[in-house]
DNA sequence: TGCCGGTCCGAAAGCGTTTTCGGTTGACTC
DNA sequence: GAGTCAACCGAAAACGCTTTCGGACCGGCA
């Protein structure tokens, strides 16, 4: 129908030159005010909406953001992207720019990504996320210099832009709260250390045990897959001990679902006999029986937090290095955890302290 | 450093024009076979990649299609959204299309965005989702005349393109097990009627309780929010009832999971007493005790399939109307769905078939 | 009067492709 | 040997914007 206003239209209706009019709108300080304001109410009235190719070609820039969707780790992210990528969309669309999605199906074919978009640059930086504790993405992206940051850390992120969350502080703390109920035997189900994340959070669980004066008791640190089945199969073990835990740190809310089925199956009850603290915050943890106590870490702020950083550095106002931010996990209280009470599973029925 | 090859320096290199190394690459069948070859492989050698921007302003298209986030909603679309959006991003990928996250965080920051889409023409086809029984974009997006299909019919959606799941017949089905299973008394908890899915679904659970030869019982017809709060309510409500139900159809995983909540609190086991069908097959919904039967919904297959039929309307290779897809839910049989037992609440207990 | 320094704007050269339009070959016909 | 017709390729004009450069104009100062 009516074909697109160009630059040319409303230069001729406003007797200008097509840069004039370019400068106006992208506010050059040698147009006076008052040709500015005519451009700006002529464009608006126009309806006019850059080309957005014309543009990009033009001034060399793309205003597009990439984010590389985890997919080739199964499902365990997936409540986690929508919220994530919200943050990011709407941050990036309050400063005009795009974000895409990139969902490489394989390690080889993310290689292939990245080396087509370090040539064609039709995207001027990458999100990442899921990172393993020795990942060869930071060493690429790096090497084909295409501005990134990542969603958690990594041995490789020395200098590195990256958001995390404090996964050490917070099963510290979580390890800490535990103990605080009066729990001494304490146990961890984490995660295969090639993911960093893991590593942190079993860390944590472990200088949370010496903060708190406890010993690391053989068999303790189980590790296991991320699933649900994963958890069973850990707290199993765990029971199986000659002493097994009154507390179980979990690693992530599905694990820690898993475990509470085994807890079960033994004949205990979650929360009762055997506490256990699970992370992410899942809204579904809220919804299970007994409800499921949980570090909760935020999302939509951390996506939005992600491009924000991703674009300074894209637009060269800071450096990488100066991009690196912790952010804090928060204990949501539900019903999984509390004092060690009776029928401590194998055990005489501790301590009693508060 | 190495400053990108465009088709430049590979004419030069050939003693070529860059129009001819332009078609070559494209394929054009005025270029000779051997031409063709040597370019390729030159191409290949240099590692050229061609500049997308200027692609897309040449030749007027845009090789990128938008997916419209339904995030005013609350956030039951979460576990969705990851699985979707990679289907999509795959397909698209595998034909060198683009995807882009559209965020909007109200209608009229939504309505906004298909303005601006429609002047800019940056982005040539949307994917929208979670559409209202009447539901206004479908009007907007034809009027501005841009390409889209939805995920979801709608009133509206008569001659737009949609790729849907059956609802009905899931219901139907739903319905149909649970009566097969001796039920007599199965009510429904529903979403509001604006959503077009919880419409087609409580209408697919009316016919499946004709088919079944069933009547619908006063009360037995609720309708409340998408949430695990409002799952639980509206299964008090159905408890409350002189004869309640032994079976109730659920229009979401979540509300069936709150009204399992609702029924534990009434002293009763969810699967024995009375038996729930959930839908959307959450992985979430195995995990839980008992395990949630539930209908499954294809999701990767769907995000996919959306692109597919989106870039045959984009380029004009089918109307819109040639494109209405209903795909099929299938029943996951896990432990809420069985033969009504005894303890039937306040009720005689009824039928002994199985 | 002449010169200087601002202020404001136009001209024009890109940006890297695509695509239309001829034009040049050589082989083939009659 | 003149004409025809493919087959193949080059020239050049877009595509719609950004950005550099220079120039016109005006006031002020010596």
């Amino acid at each position: 129908m009516e074909e697109p206003t160009g630059l040319k239209v409303i230069a001729e209706r406003l007797n200008l030159s097509e840069s004039t009019v370019s400068r106006a709108l992208n506010d050059y300080r040698d147009i006076s005010a008052r040709t500015k304001a005519r451009v700006r109410d002529a464009a608006e009235e126009l309806g006019y909406e850059p080309n957005t190719h014309a543009r990009r070609l033009a001034s060399g820039k793309s205003d597009t953001i990439g984010y590389v969707m985890p997919i080739q780790d199964g499902q365990l992210t997936e409540t986690f992207l929508g919220e994530l990528m919200a943050g990011m969309a709407k941050m990036l669309a309050g400063r005009g720019w795009d974000l895409m999605v990139l969902a490489p199906h394989s390690p080889e074919d993310e290689l292939a990504m990245f080396k087509k978009i370090a040539r064609a640059r039709h995207v001027s930086g990458l999100i990442i996320s899921r990172t393993y504790s020795d990942d060869p993405r930071f060493r690429i992206l790096q090497h084909l210099e295409i501005p990134f940051v990542s969603h958690g850390r990594s041995n490789d992120s020395g200098n590195a832009a990256w958001l995390d969350v404090d996964n050490e502080l917070a099963f510290v703390e979580m390890t800490t709260y535990l103990a605080s109920l009066g729990h001494e035997r304490i146990a961890h189900i984490g995660g295969a250390p090639v993911y960093n994340f893991a590593r942190q959070r079993a860390d944590g669980w472990k200088r949370g045990l010496k903060d708190a004066g406890l010993k690391e008791m053989a068999g303790y640190a189980e590790s296991t897959e991320l699933s649900f089945e994963g958890g069973n199969a850990a707290m199993k073990r765990l029971l199986a001990l000659e002493k097994p835990p009154t507390a179980v740190c979990c690693v992530s809310d599905v694990v820690a679902i898993g475990a509470m089925r085994a807890i079960r199956d033994a004949g205990y009850l979650p929360g009762r006999e055997i506490s256990l603290v699970g992370y992410d915050g899942l809204e579904i943890g809220s919804l299970i029986d007994p409800p499921l106590t949980t570090m909760s870490q935020p999302l939509q702020s951390a996506g939005s937090r992600l491009a924000e950083m991703l674009i300074t550095i894209v637009e060269g106002k800071s450096m990488p290095s100066d991009n690196q931010e912790l952010f804090r996990a928060s204990l949501v209280r539900r019903g999984t955890a509390n004092p060690p009470g009776e029928g401590v599973p194998e055990g005489r029925s501790t301590t009693d302290r508060q």
